[in-house]
DNA sequence: GCCAACGTTGGC
DNA sequence: GCCAACGTTGGC
């Protein structure tokens, strides 16, 4: 794969270096595990992701405090839910070591693990969802990889500026979220 | 339910 | 390494 997706990392690793916040979109169906079920939770493992370039997002570049915007696909409308924030950075998936998991990987060893996931928990639910085709339509949100055709990810880098459009159209900023 | 756009698998 | 067949994602 060498398709662009982002520049989230290269702004990570900017001049400012430290301390500086990544942004990200993970998908979720409601029907599986919908937002308020994180809320219930408190956090949760994002268990299931098997998709290389997902995983390697989740592996390499997400670090704690990072924030998500959390989406509900295979719903109509599809939309943003709520925000999150990356609890635990990357650690083994073991759910595709247990033989009883849907998700069950025979190629999935404790010396290579395969997979990863990372913990996330619920920053805030928005008080009104945003369609995608509200993001679709808004000019701000232009480039953003959930909006590209073909574009499947279930895990995505989102620019700041992109981020911050989407918060916008909740009526929030991103200070909202501290 | 359809199907475009993938990503993965496995024979060769 | 190629690529056809297959399986999945996810909006519509």
């Amino acid at each position: 794969m060498s398709r662009m997706l982002g520049n989230t990392n290269l702004k990570r690793a900017g001049t400012f270096g430290y301390n500086m916040v990544g942004y990200w979109l993970m998908k979720s169906e409601p029907h599986v595990y919908p937002y308020d079920q994180l809320v219930a939770d408190g956090w949760t493992h994002w268990d299931g992701v098997r998709n290389y370039q997902a995983r390697n997002i989740m592996r390499d570049d997400m670090k704690v405090g990072d924030l998500v915007l959390y989406y509900h696909s295979n719903f109509k409308p599809p939309h943003v839910a709520g925000i999150a924030r990356i609890a635990r950075e990357g650690y083994p998936d073991f759910t595709a070591q247990d033989p009883q998991s849907k998700y069950f990987d025979a190629k999935a060893t404790p010396e290579n693990p395969r997979w990863i996931m990372v913990d996330i928990e619920p920053v805030m639910k928005l008080d009104a969802i945003i369609p995608l085709e509200d993001i679709k339509n808004n000019p701000e949100c232009e480039g953003m990889a959930l909006i590209r055709k073909g574009q499947r990810l279930s895990v995505q880098p989102v620019a700041e500026e992109h981020f911050s459009a989407v918060l916008r159209m909740a009526k929030l900023s991103l200070s909202d979220l501290r």
